[in-house]
DNA sequence: TCCAGTTTTCTAGCATCGCTAGGATTGCTA
DNA sequence: TAGCAATCCTAGCGATGCTAGAAAACTGGA
């Protein structure tokens, strides 16, 4: 019986290796650099075996993929909440400009993946609680909610348009102080 | 002579019904339905039409389509100039939500198109200058141009997360008023 | 009016993509 | 060791973007 258990764990383990190669293929040569293909070739199986792991194709490993950068980004986050609203802001804009094709997969490539249902999975939610954790604190009980959707917005928008050029390199840091400013502590 | 102009301007005239067909059908459908075969038959034409008036493929009609979306947001934000900060913030949301097939030609699928380099098409800086207009203001002289990259990315964030489901469609109103809120005129 | 020459358009095909059916191979059980 | 079950791979399907080379249409001069 023990050999049914190392099976099993080779069999995550092998899991795990593709989401893993997934990975580093996209963020050396984009998500469309990754094909079923050359997974398997990275892996050293055969194609069909992706299928029999991840039953959704390419999607579904891409999900898997997004599902641990929103792991990731929930342990980066909590550890910049000492930090205040302009570290977190800052770890936030490190983090996507740090893992790009993690990004994209979160965000931009999530097909798959679906939010404000029911089923959003834990680590979605433990992300928001922790921009709320810090944009709490400078807003009225009743708007803090709302309040942190649009500061995550603020941060997905800065980390989208400046990956497309989009924004001006030289008014990087500058960005950053003026959404602590703006979502920072208010006066009254 | 008069046969030639009229040949260039059937032409002409082809090359926008193509842009024309892809957006259409990438709103109905989404850019993946998109193929050079459906446009083909779209437009009566067989594929390698297509390429004779776009030398760069689906990608440059894409950007072709692109390019036509900040024409008309352009025009959007100008018309709701008027109606202040606020005023441009919903409008600019709106135009999202009701193209989002050609939203998405224009940032997230912008593979070809370029910013911030010196070949920033008109359009594109006429947006971004319409989002200064109601932003300049209400801040510092110098700052005029950073935030007003933070206010735009914080609607293009509103908007793309929005889009994925990603924000309470119950906190709609609220986040447009937040956002008047934080990047209006300030106290001081 | 007819015939070269040029331009335009189409047919056919290439390489690659995600994905899957069915046979071959392997490992387990009795 | 024979039979069974799980595992894996070969081969192939339909569809994609794109392109070369043949066919068709139009052009302008005898």
């Amino acid at each position: 019986m023990t050999q049914r258990q190392r099976r099993v764990r080779d069999r995550t383990e092998r899991g795990r290796r593709i989401v893993a190669a997934a990975r580093e293929l996209a963020e050396a040569e984009g998500w469309d650099a990754v094909t079923t293909r050359r997974l398997a070739g990275l892996i050293e199986y055969s194609q069909p075996v992706l299928y029999s792991h991840f039953p959704g194709g390419k999607d579904a490993i891409m999900a898997a993929a997004a599902l641990e950068g929103f792991t990731e980004l929930a342990a980066t986050l909590v550890a910049a909440r000492p930090g205040g609203l302009g570290g977190v802001a800052g770890s936030y804009l490190a983090f996507a400009e740090a893992k790009p094709g993690l990004y994209d997969a979160m965000f931009t490539l999530a097909s798959e993946l679906r939010f404000a249902e029911d089923d959003t999975p834990e680590v979605m939610k433990a992300c928001f609680a922790e921009l709320l954790a810090v944009v709490e604190p400078t807003a009225r009980e009743e708007e803090a909610g709302a309040l942190t959707e649009v500061f995550w917005s603020t941060l997905h928008g800065l980390a989208t348009l400046d990956r497309g050029r989009r924004l001006s390199p030289a008014h990087r840091d500058e960005r950053l102080a003026l959404v602590v400013d703006r979502f920072g502590a208010r006066g009254d």
